[in-house]
DNA sequence: CATAATGTACGAACTGGTGAGTTAGTTCTA
DNA sequence: TAGAACTAACTCACCAGTTCGTACATTATG
């Protein structure tokens, strides 16, 4: 299993040895990111009670006297396991640029990308599951992930702002809103797709529906951004 | 702390006793839903594996052999709370009545009233998440929640049926999609509510905005339904 | 009095966490 | 530059408390 991420903060920031170079014995930066690896593994699929700090340690390299080195016991790894996720998920948002697009094409491609993100992402919303079940406890402790919903915002209300200045948007709704009713459609697909696949004989993130439901996330945005308040034909 | 519920498939259905009878010392009845009640709380509060054998059976006026003597384990206690909140929620669909109502105003009233139920029944959604971080794997081994999607589908399909002969609706959609539109909205609503409220400093489930999220899913299914194909004006 | 219902006490396995000692790799010094 | 000195990184063995589950005794009730 080859370990190619790095996101440590080191006081001395080591660079990447060349593929040539000897494997160390030591290197404090691939247990760490390995233990983070296998943790963010774990955590996604027992749950934080369900997953055991014995297994992640013997999933690893290392030993489980490393992750109380490195992180201080199982719920400061569930933290970083957290914040690691969050950072490297708005990484991918600040990536997003439709600001060259026309409002409308704007917010359905945005809702369009959220939704591959998510369905491309599908551990990460398991563990923002995992973490309202226990009401964000560990998150709402974490300082890393302080405002990190606001550039998504932002982005949204760059776009409502144009859209409504050019008339294609007669909807009058904020960005939090927006964002939110794409959210829901998008964390829904992954989240809950196994209750509904038992309940109604469908998978929501089956390869073969994707392109259906990008397509259908789009449209709502667009029918609801422009439709409410029109008069019905 | 009284028991008033009563949903117990037992042998011989004994009638609830007048309140003035004299309080049974053995009460097989009530010894069984009082652990499904504290069950439940537990289990959504701490989700399956956080809460504990232990503590169900401390909450409750009876002992922990009672619940291996009534369900078997903890697992089998655990099925028995998602079928008994199974079955509730879809006793509360069965009463939901919009076929009175033109199509227009019957796929808005049915996502109002979706939007209260599961305002109102946090502890339920609360349980679904935590049996989807579990892959559903509970929920697959019930018979007693088979097929339990359909009426749900079947009111939706007959409201879809309406609106396009008569042409209110423009969208061509199936069912199953319009019951997983409202759905997602209203689960994340109450699923995601504490990491939502971290990140974005907003409460989604909190009482002085369930007016305006109630309308905005009627606004989104109606202007969905409506709007998509419609030219932009 | 037969038996369903209930309480008591206990145990085996697990689980998060730690004390204490060891080694690889770096840096300082003569 | 040999090697002494130092420290971060690491291993091993173990513990104390927990947790699900059960054997066995007891009592209410029809």
């Amino acid at each position: 299993m080859p370990l190619n991420r790095n996101g440590h903060t080191g006081s001395l920031m080591t660079a990447a040895r060349p593929a040539s170079a000897p494997e160390r014995q030591r290197d404090p930066e691939r247990t760490r990111t390995e233990i983070l690896d296998v943790a963010a593994r774990e955590f996604a699929r027992l749950g934080y009670d369900g997953a055991r700090v014995d297994e992640i340690a013997a999933l690893t390299r290392t030993t489980k006297r490393m992750i109380y080195y490195y992180f201080g016991g199982k719920e400061q790894l569930f933290v970083a396991v957290l914040e690691r996720a969050y950072t490297e998920v708005r990484k991918a948002e600040a990536a997003i640029d439709v600001d060259h697009l026309a409002p409308l094409d704007a917010i359905r491609r945005l809702a369009e990308l959220t939704y591959d993100h998510h369905l491309d992402h599908q551990d990460f919303i398991r563990l923002v599951s995992i973490e309202n079940v226990h009401e964000a406890q560990h998150l709402r402790t974490s300082e890393v992930l302080a405002n990190l919903g606001a550039p998504a915002i932002d982005l949204i209300t760059r776009i409502l702002t144009a859209g409504k200045a050019d008339g294609s948007f007669t909807t009058d709704v904020d960005a939090i809103d927006v964002h939110m009713m794409i959210s829901s459609f998008c964390v829904f697909s992954v989240a809950n797709r196994h209750t509904f696949q038992t309940l109604f004989d469908r998978d929501l993130a089956g390869a073969d529906r994707r392109a259906h439901y990008r397509t259908m996330i789009g449209e709502m945005v667009v029918a609801y951004l422009t439709g409410v308040g029109r008069p019905v034909v």
